[in-house]
DNA sequence: TTGAAAGCGCTAACAG
DNA sequence: CTGTTAGCGCTTTCAA
């Protein structure tokens, strides 16, 4: 039925190994012998099986990536950034999703190591015990994207959260604001949890502005979180002026919370963003917003871990990519 | 190094066929026997390669995914619902992005044959000659997701688009505009050019309104083409005063184009698009929109491929999903 | 430059 | 209920 490496040998009258090599693009195959097996080849139609190349090799030519959720922007824009050098280097790509849950991303190892992938790109919330033992468990190379790991005992592509905070913070501050929000994403995040918020609250202090807990607010990552963030702000006998969203949702929410108020932005209110994606030029104002390379993080993971796989020389397994402002106009 | 089933047969007393049976559930195994087997796979952190088990069974668990493109936010929701619904079949996903290239997806269909998926879904504007031939050189199963197919060869999962478009433009009708302009995405695919296109000129027509080419606009499918469409259709001598968007980043950029001007929307201009993302509420005005259920055509793609692999009765393999219209605040 | 042969790790009859 | 034995389709020494 399927036709075979063995059929093609047998029509072109080599033997299996030959037919190998000229697939392979071996070089120690005289022309006139190559011509006749591709003649062959494209006669019968034949294609290589790569499964069981992959079983005879022990490589598959597929990486494995993990995710929270493909359907959220922010996620695919850092998957396209992976699968497109991973195209480059011939590697197809098994997405799967964790939704963030512990577990999930533990099995969803397990099952990508069954399958024999060359490598694994990760994006992970935080990184739990679990999934380190899990991680250490196999010798498939596994690169962080965007994601942080305190130990740094695996390669990672991120950014300088931290500074980034600072820098959005005092961008508030500059304009002259005192009761600046921090509305963060999911506070499970160790990014959201440890980096950015330590960054606004260095940004406070160095300015002298006392920290109010009560301006910091740990929802979740969408646009309804933004909105009721605003809600929960807005009641407070002292209610911000400024924010500093941990998302492009969360301060589109924020923004169309205030608006619907009857207040202005960025008049009334100022709005600082921390993303970047296509959404920041898609509302009015448009947001004013750190940016997060997140394509180019996929990327560069991706690059990072076929050097892995090649065995090339790595000069340092944790890279840190720059980041600057966008200023548009939801800050004056 | 790595171990393998022998491994475990040995270590156990058996033979590499129980432990075969046990690993996949067999019920043939004397639950004494099942319990010293697992015993040793749990001692010795045995795993399954996959790769070996399909090349043995001719089954690899896996599917592929072609798409125009991951990080467009329309595409996303769709494999998200292919995703879950993979997930709970215990099948894992091939990723690719086609940017819409014919050639391309040639290729990715030839690639997903080659590492033996079990079946593929694909999405596509339009399936050329090139491509139907390329699907039909495999017998793997191949099911259409929100993509037409005019011969209806190939099974697939869509909504009436032509019925569709015919509502939309109605709503507009209904509210006393004569002049309303078609902004279609990319003309290249087959359900806007024909389906979504004859729909906007059959409402026109029952309404006795005369086709005006100058308001039929085909552009690309995102924000910044909206914008422009704006512009293009604002110079004329009788310009618009409704509009029928191909999906929500076209109508957002036609109502900031319309909101940059001065005009207020839904008042003076009004606007209903045809895909229903999490970017239709984030917006002011909200988007009255068409219904395109991409999670749910993904979702029963995927249920419809697992009932091909399965080799399960099929009721009907043309499946067409109901639509509806959400009502929200750029249509009065 | 080419061929023979031994696996890669597992499934699936078949026999007992 | 369990073991034996062929493969699955290819890569990769090793010889020639």
């Amino acid at each position: 039925m399927t036709i075979t490496i063995y059929d093609v040998a047998r029509e072109a009258n080599v033997s299996m190994a030959t037919v190998s090599r000229v697939v392979n693009g071996n070089q120690n195959v005289k022309p006139a012998t190559r011509q006749k097996v591709l003649a062959v080849i494209e006669r019968l139609d034949y294609r290589p099986n790569a499964v069981a190349r992959g079983l005879a090799s022990k490589k598959t030519k597929t990486v494995g990536v993990i995710i929270p959720d493909i359907s959220n922007v922010f996620y695919a824009e850092l998957v396209r950034g992976i699968e497109d050098i991973a195209t480059m280097y011939r590697y197809n790509i098994i997405l799967t999703n964790s939704d963030q849950q512990a577990d999930k991303e533990v099995q969803l190892l397990s099952t990508l190591f069954s399958k024999q992938v060359d490598g694994i790109v990760m994006m992970s919330d935080e990184v739990t015990k679990d999934m380190l033992s899990e991680m250490e468990r196999s010798s498939v190379p596994i690169v962080l994207a965007g994601t942080v790991e305190t130990s740094e005992s695996f390669p990672s592509v991120n950014i300088e959260y931290h500074d980034a905070a600072v820098d959005a913070v005092n961008r508030l501050i500059q304009n002259g604001h005192t009761r600046i929000a921090f509305v963060s994403g999911n506070m499970d995040s160790t990014i959201d949890r440890v980096y950015k918020r330590s960054g606004y609250e260095k940004a406070l202090k160095e300015a002298n502005i006392e920290i109010d807990d009560n301006l910091i607010v740990g929802v979740d990552n969408t646009y309804d979180d933004g909105l009721a963030a605003w809600e929960e702000l807005g009641q407070l006998n002292n209610p911000p002026t400024a924010f500093f969203a941990g998302n492009d949702e969360i301060a589109i929410g924020l923004i169309h919370g205030a608006q619907d108020s009857g207040l202005n932005v960025p008049n009334d209110i100022e709005v600082i963003s921390f993303e970047n994606s296509k959404l920041a030029r898609m509302v009015r104002p448009q947001l004013t917003s750190v940016v997060l390379p997140l394509y180019d993080i996929g990327a560069v993971s991706m690059r990072l871990l076929t050097k892995f796989m090649n065995k090339e020389k790595i000069d340092e397994q944790i890279v840190v990519l720059p980041y600057r402002i966008e200023e548009r106009d939801s800050v004056k």
